[in-house]
DNA sequence: CAAAATCCTTGACGTAGATCAAAGATACGC
DNA sequence: GCGTATCTTTGATCTACGTCAAGGATTTTG
């Protein structure tokens, strides 16, 4: 449920394959036990819907392995995507019943459940997992609104640009990255969702794509497979934000 | 910090001139007395910075009367306002010393300030707090959510429309709105704020204000104030989301 | 009350990105 | 191996919005 810089330094969270970012980050044991006994598996294929906007949703949950998105729509069939959720986001709300968006697997998805009611009460027991959850939730607001700058007003160029340094960042915390500003990953979203994602069309995505191998910003292998033979040059056209971001 | 329907039935925070959405809520008297022992007043003037992005902010504030906004720029100037406040909106973040965007006074503003560290202390001593600052973040998020639906996929002429509705609904709750659709509100931003807030051209906003009127969707008396006869219409204009929006 | 700011409107024109359309890649089932 | 479906690329054209420019309205200042 958010976009940034992903640490994953949290604790495994008793025998989850995956370290939950969102509410083990100080868990004690006791409270791990307590996660493992309401937490439960679901899987889905890409293109599955998690759950629909307005729909009941009786649980929160953690992206364990796959990439899922969350979006919304106009009647007219308009789509924009407002969450991109990689593996250690969260997904849900506290406090409330039914979900916002659509939340749709783009590949192979396997997530960690909790029960709300459960989650809930041991929320209310742990003061520090409501706290975690705040602080993501202030980060993914910071996510949203550095979107938003992107949505506003990059230009098609620079929107690629920027997506691809998000995902390359995401990445680099798992994969390899030489000492240089080269990197590779691979692009877990087809051109029509980085689109929804942009706010473009998924041609001019197509072109932009292109047009930055073109120029040397990227390599290409295959279509998903993207290369960054210097990472600055990307930020460049990225065309970053001024305010020198906020220090630590 | 944020953008929803506000009820404003919060209870009276002390003697404090506003009702603190953010923080009172559910306070205990005891805890309003903290409250009130910690906090002070700032005023600005239009067009002054609260705080600059990447400086350190050491308080936490909501706006009494006035309107500031929250904006990012790159580094060429191109600027995205990312958040509006209105009366009785929160800004800061616990556990975060450096405020993320540029914090601006658009008319003359009155905040109420909290020092941050006997703040976080009082939210450490009392959860319900934590969990409601959780509640008001959730409630950002979804704006923001909201704010990039119509970034990415609105045209100009629905960009405007949505604005409208937004400040119309905020205004409503205190303003007089007759029976039928029909209500009036006046509108504290300069077109170039409505510009940023919509990712356009103070050009654009203007041409498509004068649209709106000539199609008699809105009236204007003077340059700010708004009058909008069949609030539906505005909506329809607005082309509002799909997926029916969640239930309560 | 003139002079100078601000803020807003409107026009003429240019362009980034949308739209429409066709065809190449790649994978999948039989 | 061939047909079908999905995804992607590329081209030709269109258009919504941006850019540049000029001129009102309204307020502020001296």
């Amino acid at each position: 449920m958010s976009l940034h810089e992903v640490p994953n330094i949290a604790p495994r969270c008793g025998d989850c394959p995956i370290r939950h970012r969102a509410v083990c980050a100080r868990c004690e044991t006791d409270e791990l036990a307590q996660l493992d006994a309401i937490k439960y598996y679901r899987s889905f294929e890409p293109g599955q819907t998690v759950v629909w906007a307005g729909d009941r949703m009786d649980f929160v949950a953690s992206v364990v392995t796959g990439v899922a998105t969350l979006t919304q729509t106009l009647e007219d069939g308009r789509t924009q995507m407002v969450g991109l959720l990689l593996p250690s986001d969260f997904v849900g709300r506290p406090g409330r019943p039914n979900a916002p968006y659509n939340v749709t697997a783009t590949t192979d998805l396997l997530m960690c459940c909790f029960r709300k009611k459960p989650f809930e009460d041991l929320m209310g027991r742990t003061p520090h997992i409501a706290q975690r959850l705040l602080e993501m939730t202030l980060d993914e607001l910071d996510a949203a609104r550095e979107w938003m700058l992107l949505l506003g007003r990059k230009t098609a160029r620079e929107k690629i640009a920027s997506l691809l340094a998000i995902v390359a960042r995401r990445d680099a915390s798992l994969n390899l990255r030489t000492p240089s500003g080269r990197m590779a990953f691979d692009l877990a979203l087809t051109r029509e969702a980085m689109a929804d994602y942009l706010g473009l069309t998924l041609e001019t995505v197509s072109r932009q794509m292109s047009a930055l191998r073109r120029d040397g910003v990227i390599e290409l292998e295959g279509k998903r497979h993207v290369i960054v033979p210097d990472y600055d040059l990307l930020l460049d056209e990225a065309g970053d934000d001024a305010d020198g971001g906020y220090l630590p």
